[in-house]
DNA sequence: TGTACATCAGTGAACGCGCGTTCACTGATGTAC
DNA sequence: TGTACATCAGTGAACGCGCGTTCACTGATGTAC
């Protein structure tokens, strides 16, 4: 039995180790967006981060989980520049505060082809259902409060923040979509930010204290 | 050159090669749905529908066409489905007609995954795209005018039909999701119907002429 | 700081399976008389 | 309706490529003194 072996933080993360990882999980969003996660090989990855397939072997153990890690650190960062975002926005506009709100929220395609797949995969898979369940989560606590903030700061109150929160990102979700879909148009962008404010409306009541 | 060669329809479709491509087309939505359509092998589907590859390649020239080929199919009929369940409406009253809508729009798990595929599919390929828009232009031909009765019925009429067709469109695709990621739950169903009511009542307004 | 050694991380060749694609063939289907 | 023939649709074997996966190896990195 080893006796000083120093294994505090489980095999040893080496730099080096770090930054083939990042390559690779770089290389993977590359790759899976442009030939789609089920045609895409260990190769083709391999190559465009610039190593051979063992490498890919060394660090993780299939697609599916390079697919798994890339998703959740992809979208975990995306989520930490929002909540950047709007720690910026300015209290005192609230009209503002959710058009930055809106704003911070990106559409990216590539992201967005590789999450309609990850979505196709996690229909068919449990947990991968949980990891974006628990992430849906995640974007509710961390959009919520800034929202429900500056509905206060119009004067109207949110009855059920869980229901806005829902109704929000079903809106975001089907409304990417079709921003996406017709890369040359602002229509869709508009239409967007139009139904974004309908349902802001709908799920909040004005405060005005006229009733006894 | 040929004099009385019989090529009205062009090149002549039995009723065996018919039947063949019925056959593929249903075992593709099953592999499809089950494996992802990027990890789906001719083998598979094949094998499946109970043929040999070869005459796959007798019927299709690749599974990229054949994707296309059975999901317009399978979409094409599923809006010939929504649309005769509409014409079932009762016209007297609306708020079940609206209900009857929304019930009508099935939520099924097999074809929202491989929709979710086709759709990632079509944002990187052009002609794809404008099938998809296509669609989405039939689906608010068919469904618009049915809600846009239901709502004059109910003393409301709708500025922007339009509009409110895009909105439609999105809240569906976004909340069907959220319904088909919690199997098990009813809470996602009834806030999918509570966001299409609100969606509703946001886009249309009530026509008591009490203005001058 | 320098040297000697130990371990680690990525290399690249090798293996073999599975799949896409082709094609000569044969049994099924359709046509002419 | 029956027979002879022509065409068609699907068969199944064959070929070969590309890819997943393994592994002995070596240069890079870290450690001890």
């Amino acid at each position: 039995m080893g006796t000083t072996a120093p294994r505090a933080t489980g095999p040893r993360v080496t730099a080096r180790r770090a930054e083939t990882r990042r390559r690779v999980l770089d290389a993977a969003l590359q790759v899976f967006a442009e030939e789609g996660f089920g045609r895409s090989t260990v190769e083709q990855i391999c190559e465009r981060a610039g190593y051979t397939r063992g490498a890919f072997y060394s660090n993780f153990s299939s697609l599916d989980e390079l697919f798994l890690v890339m998703w959740e650190e992809r979208s975990g960062r995306m989520l930490a520049d929002v909540r950047e975002a709007l720690a910026d926005v300015p209290p005192d506009d609230p009209d503002e505060a959710i058009r930055a709100a809106l704003a911070a929220i990106p559409v990216d395609d590539a992201w967005y082809r590789v999450t309609a797949e990850f979505t196709a995969h996690a229909l068919r898979n449990r947990p991968l259902r949980r990891v974006m369940a628990a992430r849906e989560q995640a974007i509710l606590d961390t959009v919520l409060p800034v929202v429900v903030d500056a509905l206060a700061r119009t004067g109207r109150r949110v009855p059920e923040p869980a229901a806005l929160g829902h109704a929000l990102v079903a809106v975001h979700d089907g409304t990417a979509l079709q921003v996406l879909l017709e890369p040359g148009s602002e229509e869709p962008r508009r239409r967007r930010e139009e139904l974004f404010m309908h349902v802001l409306g709908a799920y909040s009541t004005p405060v005005t204290e006229e009733a006894p």
